[in-house]
DNA sequence: GAGGCCGTTTGATCCACGTCAAACTTGGCG
DNA sequence: CGCCAAGTTTGACGTGGATCAAACGGCCTC
């Protein structure tokens, strides 16, 4: 569409950057906008990041100005306390927002770490808040995303709290199976970006014990794995595993 | 202040709802308001509402259109799951808001209970978003709150996820300390409004293991309990608990 | 002031997961 | 191609907290 009336002075930057033509924009954005509206919201975005594995895309203690919109890759956030312990909080993938953390306190609380090489899209939070003073949706959507976080972190707690390792394990496995096939990838099958450290970090857990429940779950039939190849063969099985009372 | 100019009809109604002149107004409100400003905002409370010990305020399923922020009392949230299990998610106390779950579906995710007598500001979802497009500190503010909630469940995350029990009842009564403090509370001397039950789930451990880490830190003389009456006696032996590597 | 209920404490035993250790697999690199 | 490092698997053993059980203490009712 190179018609359209352009404030970057790049035509080719402008499809770069623009969300309105971004297919992730389901996941992002506020549905049910006019052209008009979409148009606005591609001013949101300032610009993009590249993120190479390994690498941080912000660090506990850093400043907070802007939040993250993964356009492409793999992330994970993690915390650490003095004495060393750490502990991963979340595993971040395209379409989702990093560093709303930062915003209470003006400061990041956690690292951002590129599981794979990313790209983000940096929204700058002044402006965001500007244009949500504007639009309604965007605001709405908004809040809505930031609430979203909070019932996923209950939903953390909840597992860590009162599920057992086989249970936490089969969890994770299909919450990263429902986010996949919202992203159009097969929901039975594929490569997990991080290493059984990662995981048992995430669920509470030791490594080992990650390890032999994946084991468990190959041996019961529930699972085919090969190192971070994984395919799931019996989402039921999962499921019914969960719903098991402890004890 | 009398003839300050009353939207409400009755006087008494106004000086009763104002968040002007409420004594948690620093704990609620974006600090450094005008006069102007301030009473804008007191438009933003609907009503009040008393909730009776053991009530709940809302429960999980119910339609959302409120947060509310706590005038008196306490409260706490829970999440269950079909199987039965549930888990404390949190402990509110007053200045502090609840409901902000509910944003994310417009339907609440979790129960809140009040744990004594209690009365809550309602505070019409709508009309927060509404006000927040006005006023640039409003919004800033409540972006705030909600990441604050964010980082404070990174922290149960933690909690849940490295530490022992001695470690977690420890970090629990820190944290109540500081948040009695903040109100004006002795730090070192609180009565306990849950169960040993309800601070177990809300730590991830049973009630027993509750009960033992409170005989435990008496014998060591870090505090002085008899049933929910607490006094620390040394803060800094509690702390220092907090810190020692696992292992 | 006796009786009953709910929450708490304390003890004995059990088990899921952690710890320690060794072998194996994979991928990067000279 | 072979070496090395990092990650994974698997086994043997130890332990923190769960479970089961019983007694105790406060508080309410009658």
């Amino acid at each position: 569409m190179p018609q359209r009336t352009a404030t970057k002075k790049v035509m080719l930057e402008v499809v770069k950057t623009a969300c309105s033509n971004c297919n992730l924009r389901e996941l992002c954005m506020p549905p049910g906008l006019d052209r008009r509206e979409m148009e606005k919201l591609d001013e949101l975005v300032s610009s993009r990041r590249r993120v190479a594995r390994g690498e941080h895309l912000y660090r506990a203690g850093q400043h907070f100005d802007a939040i993250y919109a993964i356009r492409s890759g793999f992330f994970k956030t993690d915390v650490l306390i003095e004495d060393g312990r750490d502990q991963v909080t979340g595993f971040q993938m395209s379409g989702e927002l990093l560093g709303l953390d930062g915003i209470s306190t003006e400061a990041h609380s956690c690292n951002a770490v590129a599981l794979e090489d990313s790209e983000v899209c940096v929204i700058p939070f002044s402006h965001l808040e500007g244009l949500s003073r504007e639009m309604h949706t965007l605001q709405h959507h908004f809040h809505k995303v930031m609430s979203r976080e909070i019932v996923r972190d209950h939903g953390v707690m909840m597992l860590l709290g009162t599920m057992r390792a086989e249970e936490r394990l089969a969890a994770f496995l299909l919450n990263l199976s429902q986010r996949f096939t919202a992203r159009g990838y097969s929901p039975a099958e594929f490569y997990l970006r991080m290493t059984r450290d990662e995981i048992g970090s995430y669920l509470g857990l030791k490594l080992e014990t990650v390890s032999r429940a994946f084991s468990r779950f190959q041996e019961e039939g529930l699972i085919a794995v090969q190192q971070k190849y994984v395919r799931i063969l019996s989402t039921e099985g999962l499921k019914k595993l969960m719903s098991h009372q402890r004890g």
